[in-house]
DNA sequence: GTAACTGCAAACCTTTTGCAGCTTG
DNA sequence: CAAGCTGCAAAAGGTTTGCAGTTAC
């Protein structure tokens, strides 16, 4: 039970608690980056094996982070952060501004980048974070995917 | 005074008041993006030519978001906004983890990328948004640049 | 047993909003 | 003069924190 979240734990020396483990296990099943918020509402609709309060929420997936064992970042343009497994495969996401589906995609455009950052301005890229935004096959063909929602994108 | 920005305000069928164009001329002089809790502040600053209130600059700065003079985006990790001047050259920046210090690059490797996309996905990209963190040549030379800050990137 | 973790409630910080009064065109 | 802006104060929404009690090792 809990994906062997234990053993985990262990190696990253911090402490298994049923928290912990009960917000690893949800985090694996997403696919796709979700809110604190989100975590601890499926949490709340799992059956009765105990509820995690908001603030663990929290704090659990600060810990993760800086475990780094699951990844942070901005939803664009709005205030607040989604979490996401880190599976190490550096993967981006797409976004549609129509639906607001999320789309992986593999591979990343940003090695030649950081190449020509280090050779020209001598900068040494530690890490990067890309988002993309626009309108997805489905959206277009229903036609209402090309003028509204303007003001979301960058 | 205020760098013509009445033509402008005209030709986007805004009304031109002093709050507007104060901010206007800030934005103008920022080199790098600035949150709205600054540019508040450094209206504060200014040789008494009026306040402006902090609700003020964020209408203002939202309106100029929408009629898209300025862009808007997330800080990486921290939950606020940042704003800066659209001048359409459509370059990015780069972040050292060490110093903070902010780098504009002309340039975008996103190109390609964006055709891969309607290729493959069949997405139609509207707009980007990228971060790159990393850092600078002064603070790698200067030995403190290569493992502290490991929690702030990506 | 003790250091680490959790729940709860309250604080925090950025951003938004309602409303009354002031300005711009 | 009317529509549109602004200031003020208060609310909202996401996230963090202090503290007392509980749990893992």
């Amino acid at each position: 039970m809990y994906g062997d979240s234990k053993e985990l734990f262990d190696r990253l020396g911090i402490r298994s608690t049923r928290q912990r483990k009960r917000v690893y296990a949800l985090m694996l099943e997403q696919k796709e980056p979700v809110t604190a918020e989100r975590i601890y509402r499926l949490l709340h609709g799992k059956e009765g094996d105990g509820t995690v309060n908001l603030s663990t929420v929290y704090r659990v997936l600060e810990l993760f982070v800086n475990k780094e064992i699951v990844l942070k970042s901005m939803i664009a343009k709005e205030n607040k952060a989604v979490y996401e497994i880190n599976d190490m495969s550096h993967k981006h996401h797409v976004t549609c501004l129509s639906c607001r589906k999320v789309f992986f995609v593999e591979g990343c455009p940003l090695r030649d980048f950081e190449e020509k950052l280090l050779e020209q301005l001598d900068f040494q890229v530690a890490g990067h974070q890309l988002e993309v935004y626009g309108y997805c096959a489905e959206c277009r063909k229903s036609q209402n995917g090309s003028g509204q929602d303007k003001n979301v994108l960058s």
